[in-house]
DNA sequence: TTGAAAGCGCTACCAA
DNA sequence: TTGGTAGCGCTTTCAA
């Protein structure tokens, strides 16, 4: 059997209580006598006092959960999710937290248990999909959260993001500025159970996903703005936020009459699978979102957000919180970024 | 006060036991009742047992560790690490066990804590440095470990990786057959406090660094067979595995009289900071390890291994222990990838 | 099908 | 400076 504290209190004859403070208040006893249980701790094989053990007694454990409402492996896969967990990382380690990472069934009510039976102190929710159910089930617990979607959080929910819908409306404002006017608009999963390809959306609010909704509605604003209404723009949608999805689903909308002069898509990845569904001689233009490593060696036009610092703030906002709640939702800049991606509507 | 179990069972007047079963075990009640109480849960606002006390009890936890020995941000940081990552992600999804991302403190004792205080069933080390305190933390606690470096593995210990010694030989034996004799290997961290630039190294057993150690040893085994003896091999070292760092550590290597005509690197991440160095109009043979994604588009030769599969290896050894514990040391098979980066000496 | 008893291993209070 | 007491919230026999 593995020796516990007691034991080790047995072997030197004295309490638990004081190889207890041995371990976790130095100061409550002679070096002399600690040394020796320390010793004796040793010399049993005693590993330290059960973090299971102590989190129970002392109330907290030390770890925060990090939520992505997506498979596990969307956290390692996506880059912008990566630099995310990296600026999460940081702010963890100087505060000597551990991160658990959750994975999620897809199922509700296994979501829903998954959530519950997290040992943490409180959570990260990087909202990818539709998460309320899983916001729900951390209010529940009474755990402090933060997330990254606006239109997610509650009044005591933590926030840190961006404003989508002028970012949005920012990049697709360039477009139209460049005069096209039949667009197509691109995004991940933009109803849940929607086959890849174009997509009667009534209107933008139309999209369940805070982020996508976001930033539909900050494309419709711009195109709305020069008289193009949203039943003419045609919205597509990608089954996976991946190169390949996108292409797959962008590739029958540019080769069919009359193509959109331009695409703008709700994340980089997906403004990457167009690139490559249209080839290199293609005119189309096209924008992403989150200005990602590779955005940059593709001269994709994109919106910057600060991913890192999107992470640190969640990791801080969660880890140090604010004195005063209105403190608890950050709204962090973004930039337009021009690049070669897109032109001036091609004279055909 | 947050209602507890108890609570519960008050409210419905049944015993404790059976709102435990109401939960865990919902076969040993009547439906009805089971209603019955779930629903005063709710009423009360008892989210469902609470996971540490359940841990406690049940005497495991449901979450694997994961350690980085280094910063944690170095998991998402590091390209390799990273699909490492979404491989352990992948098998933990499928197994519903969390994934703790405990940051190391680079003190010794301090690390030891950081292991001890890890509430897991297990761990996986992707092992960077020099790790042989937090492997003995881990064995001290009784877990199961697996790791990624084989010479700091102890026979009870699984492992998955690669035979790091014939890979780094198949590319050094690729570049001593395009007739380069004067070479620099360069590495992160060869010796512990060393500073950028080049070193003097006895032997490539005097790294610490298990795959530094191997890595270095393969390169001189392919020099050895072509004449090149050890001391004419310059040793690099690089303050971190990044670009930056690998750059500014080779500049003035390759900027000295009697330069090198190849650089081969431990990591693809280094040979791309030696290529940044360079520049584009170099003749300088650069090599790289891993095959990162950025490789390929750099045109590196290197040794590929594959990233995701020694993550799913790595995690699935953990959570579903071979019956034969011969069966828990698995090499993978690397293969040497060649592209432009390397090529004949060039004539002066 | 339900309940009573017995802890899992530890820490925090308070008294000596 | 040390020890006794009293749980933290839960699950799991076993008996009714």
């Amino acid at each position: 059997m593995k020796p516990t504290l007691q034991d080790v209190a047995n072997a030197v004859g004295v309490s638990r209580s004081t190889v207890s403070n041995a371990y976790s208040r130095p100061d409550q006893l002679s070096a002399a006598l600690r040394a020796k249980i320390l010793d004796a701790a040793r010399r049993l094989g005693y590993p330290g006092p059960d973090p299971t053990a102590r989190s129970l007694r002392r109330g907290f454990v030390g770890a925060i959960g990090v939520l992505f409402t997506s498979e596990l492996s969307y956290a390692f896969t996506d880059p912008f999710a990566v630099r995310f967990l990296a600026g999460v990382g940081e702010v963890a380690q100087r505060h000597g937290t551990s991160l658990l990472l959750v994975p999620l069934p897809g199922d509700r009510d296994r979501a829903r248990a998954a959530v519950d039976n997290a040992a943490v102190d409180g959570f990260c929710v990087y909202c990818v999909g539709d998460e309320e159910h899983v916001l729900g089930a951390i209010r529940d617990r009474g755990l402090p959260l933060v997330t990254t979607a606006p239109e997610a959080a509650a009044p005591a929910d933590r926030f840190v993001g961006i404003d989508e819908r002028a970012a949005a409306r920012s990049v697709a404002a360039h477009v139209a500025g460049l005069g096209h006017r039949r667009v197509a608009l691109l995004g991940d999963t933009v109803l849940p159970e929607a086959p890849p390809g174009p997509l009667r959306l009534a209107g933008p609010g139309d999209a369940p996903r805070p982020t996508t909704h976001g930033r539909l509605t900050g494309f419709a604003d711009a195109f709305a703005a020069v008289g193009v209404p949203w039943p003419d723009l045609t919205v597509v949608n990608a089954a996976g936020n991946s190169r390949a999805a996108a292409a797959a689903a962008i590739a029958p909308v540019l080769a069919g009459d009359d193509p959109p002069t331009a695409v703008l898509a709700c994340s980089d990845v997906l403004a990457l699978g167009v690139l490559d569904a249209a080839g290199p001689h293609s005119r189309v233009s096209v924008t992403g979102f989150d200005d990602v490593a590779e955005a940059a060696d593709a001269g994709l036009t994109t919106v910057r957000q600060p991913a890192e610092e999107k992470g640190r703030l969640a990791a801080a906002l969660l880890l140090e919180p604010p004195a005063d709640p209105a403190d608890g939702r950050l709204l962090l800049p973004t930039d337009l970024v021009i690049r070669t991606s897109t032109g001036p509507v091609p004279r055909s």
